[in-house]
DNA sequence: TCTGGGGTCCTAGGACCC
DNA sequence: TCTGGGGTCCTAGGACCC
């Protein structure tokens, strides 16, 4: 155990182009063509993109309307998400069969420690092909793999063998490893990040590393700055967590047109109050801070938040409160994108135990808080549920 | 080119308290 | 005399990831 713990002993795991390898596997007659996967309405973006559409410049997070332009005959199919978390599902209980220590980073891609599998499964590099075996054999995918001293340089690892392949980085070749790299290829180091590096010359992990820490300072703050040097060493001290709690759970909703009517607003609030409540119960949870996010058809896009003196996992409730927030907001524009967020995630009620004269008073006393910092302006429970056509906002 | 939806983490200012 | 410092919570926004 001792001896593994100083090896590379952390796997990444990363599905190949994930979404569209599903797709292309139940339809066979895909295999080898350009496929991508992502929201097919005026608005949709691209979600995943197999290896032969790639090939034609399409990437993730890209306008579908554009991916079209880029290739035509490319087939075009939207996400099943719950296909997906099945596959997903799958993956963790075979990456579960080699340690416990799994930690799923998102549905496609995962971490584990095997520094305690060693007598078992063999080295990390042994786990880690009998890994991309069986995902193969069985589930009839293909995965990269990263083996490192650390979930960072594991991370780069599996990214620099994709698709389809292994890298393994023993612990003293980590930095003649990552000195060649463009600083782009640390997770972390987004667009933003590597334009500010590029105006100070620096363009691989090697100059990174080599800066002092006040050069950094002045552009990144020292935080960043501090993580921007570990990391262009290869440092990384953070563990593998299995199954860490919810922070944050969410909805958000592109309309396919643009929202102008706050009747329409009210509306879609309520759906996705009802979507985000429904996952909160789902979970035992309840949350203490609901936030609404709004974009508007110029794209700008703001948030308002509100905490409360009670948690919450009623729909209604959160609708009400979202409502209020949009008022608040005093939008005078058109909104393209509605979302609410419940933060602040503790244990949730249970509801035999709690009488509805309970909830209700919860209810009221979160009214009582809405008028105490809004006044007048704040909704009242009767005035949401039995709100009319002709009520406008902002009043 | 006209820009999704689900998340995590960080910063920064003001309120409030000691 | 308008003068502090630190800690924590709340809110808004932004970078980043898949």
């Amino acid at each position: 155990m001792e001896a593994s713990r100083k090896g590379s002993h952390i796997l990444h795991v990363d599905m190949d182009a994930f979404f569209a390898s599903v797709e292309v596997r139940r339809r066979p007659w895909l295999r080898g063509k350009p496929v991508v996967v992502g929201g097919t309405g005026p608005r949709g973006v691209v979600a995943s993109a197999s290896y032969e559409a790639r090939a034609y410049g399409i990437v993730s997070g890209m306008p579908t309307a554009r991916a079209r332009r880029l290739c035509p005959w490319a087939y075009f199919l939207p996400p099943d998400f719950l296909s997906y978390q099945e596959e997903s599902a799958a993956l963790r209980e075979i990456l579960e069969s080699f340690t416990p220590l799994v930690e799923m980073a998102s549905l496609d891609e995962a971490y584990l420690d095997v520094s305690g599998a060693g007598s078992l499964f063999g080295s990390p590099e042994e786990v880690a092909r009998k890994i991309r075996e069986r995902v193969k054999g069985e589930r009839g995918l293909s995965c990269s793999v990263g083996a490192a001293p650390n979930k960072l340089v594991a991370k780069v690892a599996s990214g620099l063998a994709k698709p389809d392949g292994l890298v393994v980085v023993e612990p003293e070749r980590v930095t003649e490893f990552l000195a060649p790299l463009p600083v782009s290829r640390l997770p972390g180091v987004g667009a933003k990040t590597r334009e500010t590096l590029e105006a100070l010359g620096i363009r691989t992990l090697g100059e990174l590393a080599g800066v002092r820490l006040e050069a950094l300072e002045p552009f990144f703050g020292p935080s960043q700055a501090r993580w921007l040097l570990a990391a262009s060493r290869g440092e990384d001290a953070s563990a593998v967590l299995p199954n860490p709690p919810p922070k944050q759970i969410s909805a958000e909703e592109t309309f396919p047109r643009d929202l102008d009517d706050d009747q329409e607003v009210r509306r879609e609030i309520l759906r996705l109050a009802q979507r985000v409540a429904r996952r909160l119960r789902e979970e035992g949870l309840a949350a203490s801070t609901v936030t609404l996010k709004v974009r508007t058809d110029t794209f700008r896009t703001f948030t308002r938040s509100l905490s409360l003196p009670a948690p919450t996992d009623l729909g209604w409730e959160i609708a009400d409160l979202a409502s209020s927030l949009f008022r608040r907001s005093e939008v005078g524009a058109r909104v393209r994108l509605l979302g609410i967020s419940l933060s602040r995630l503790g244990p949730g009620s249970l509801p035999d135990l709690e009488g509805r004269r309970e909830k209700r008073r919860r209810a009221e006393q979160v009214m009582d808080e809405l008028q105490r910092r809004f006044g007048r302006g704040a909704p009242t429970i009767a005035s949401f549920l039995t709100a009319s056509p002709s009520e406008g906002r902002g009043r």
